[in-house]
DNA sequence: GTATCTGCAAAACATTTGCAATTCT
DNA sequence: AGAATTGCAAATGTTTTGCAGATAC
């Protein structure tokens, strides 16, 4: 990994400051995101969560993930145009992802000379920077 | 506009140059996109295109405009994950989407700072960077 | 007991596929 | 005629919606 995630320690007192509520399902599919830091679609979150809860569905983890998102603890990755991916650090940094192997990794922008030219006038609510290519352990093979 | 736009002048030529067969129905998509470089959607191509030629199915925008990625005449654009929208010009620049009028602006890349920090043995083969907030003429109203 | 949350089933869209008809040379 | 292109209809996949049952406070 390029960069260390943020990672939140207590889940429930973190949904609770961000006024969510910490139902069984939401704790479980924000720490899905939290410790697995995988970038995760819909479907990965649900296969996965689907086999410690058995009566979970498609539909919850939706609404789960778009709660989320309007609640500012998580955040939409666009970098393929027929999946969308999720991601619970919120802070603002940069995606690569391998075109070889498929993996998504993370960068930070704070240490980069990120200067937006000739946007007077317009307002940065949100950054996204995405990058494919081909990551090292793809390159040395 | 924050950027002059690439216009392409002679469609065929174009198109021959890049291995892709003038037909009728490109030849009007690659137009459509080059001389409203509007960032479309498939719908939006279809619905406006289909009114000069009646018999155009949304199967051949799809078909087109992907033999246009693929020949690098077009790009596709992920800016929102509930709609792909594609752009004749391939060069690599920035999109602003305003969050108040959905206008979808082009600019340059070409004077900023832009250093990818610790991509040290990452290959950068393709670079999107997104940013959405408010346009100066939503501010000032 | 009332609000909220969950999850099923169906609906709504977006995109792809198979194949037959059309067009171009 | 032969090869490529187009377009219809059906299939696939993803996301949303309506609503009824379950859960929480």
């Amino acid at each position: 990994m390029i960069t260390d995630m943020k990672h939140v320690e207590n889940t429930t007192e973190y949904l609770l400051e961000h006024e969510v509520k910490p139902s069984f399902q939401r704790l479980r599919i924000f720490d899905y995101l939290n410790e697995k830091h995988n970038h995760p679609t819909v479907d990965n979150i649900y296969k996965e969560l689907v086999n410690e809860i058995p009566t979970l569905s498609k539909t919850t983890v939706y609404n789960t993930l778009k709660l989320f998102t309007t609640k500012g603890i998580a955040q939409v990755i666009n970098i393929e145009d027929n999946e969308t991916r999720y991601d619970s650090d919120t802070s603002t940094h940069g995606h690569f992802k391998c075109l070889n192997c498929n993996k998504i990794y993370d960068f930070s922008l704070e240490n980069s000379h990120f200067n937006i030219p000739d946007l007077d006038g317009f307002e940065n609510k949100q950054t996204h920077l995405y990058i494919k290519g081909i990551c090292p352990s793809c390159k040395n093979e």
